[in-house]
DNA sequence: TATTGTGTTGCAAAGTAGTTGCAACAAGAT
DNA sequence: ATCTTGTTGCAACTACTTTGCAACACAATA
């Protein structure tokens, strides 16, 4: 007896649903493209890929949904050294911090983490008297190919 | 026998004038409001500060300088966690990179700057293949005394 | 010191990104 | 099936920044 359509709950609906948070079809859609998604997006992409899913999503719960999901800690935003305009962009948080470097040619965005990243916030921490909640360390400059 | 009134000029100004960029009126009324800031300000700061030297300095031309000296690489653009609304602040740049904590609560605004950090530079640019252009470092979290 | 050419300015208007108020609606608890 | 409370869509709005263009002024040269 096949399960009905309910697809597997991803990492974030299951853990909105864990904090009693109430998840609506328009929440789902948005949710499963900011997990699926293969690149960073910001806010007009995943309106448009929502839509792809339930066109019926508006551009304000898009942007009321973010800022939940921000609160809860569960995406960090990113502003990619604003290469491409003002706009932010947004990805599932994972366990380790990462950086992201962009490049200012072609606008190219590399991620990597380091042990020392993780070292630097914990030093801070400690000589600051500084209780970090986010950490975000944007690089900008060339990347391999666009160096010439 | 005194100089004129012709105050020494700031870093920035002999900056722009070593690379042949024009100084006006305006110019240096913004040049001087950074190069004198004592703490980050944003667009619509600077341009109420350079009003007072220069009443003239429109809205305009304080985004155009700005732009300019951005590009130029005469000074860094901050978010500071866009504590308080989506505003960019801006600071002179120093030689060594330093980073910025700003305390979700009261605002404020720690500056720190760690030989980790250069390091973590050097080793992502090896390691990546990149060339850094610009490094920013943004944390936000919770000050001492706004920890309770 | 007057002239000149090119970069800069101010104004008004438009653009982009994100937010708010409110009535209608729906999730999920009972 | 009902009910309560949180969520949605719409339209209008706010904040911040950019652009087009004619007038202007810096500073190089004569």
């Amino acid at each position: 007896m096949p399960l009905p359509q309910t697809e597997t709950p991803g990492f974030l609906q299951s853990q909105l649903m864990d904090r009693g948070i109430r998840l609506t079809r328009q929440r789902r859609a948005i949710l499963s493209i900011i997990e699926t998604a293969k690149q960073h997006l910001d806010a007009a992409q995943i309106l448009r890929k929502a839509r792809r899913i339930d066109p019926q999503v508006d551009r304000v719960t898009v942007y009321r949904t973010i800022g939940l999901l921000k609160r809860q800690g569960l995406i960090d935003e990113l502003d990619l050294m604003h290469v491409q305009g003002e706009r932010h962009f947004y990805e599932r948080r994972t366990g380790r911090d990462h950086m992201h470097m962009t490049c200012l040619r072609c606008g190219k965005v590399i991620e990597f983490e380091s042990q020392l990243f993780e070292k630097l916030k914990t030093t801070v921490a400690k000589e600051c008297n500084f209780s970090i909640v986010v950490a975000r360390l944007e690089i900008g400059g060339y990347c391999k190919a666009c160096r010439t």
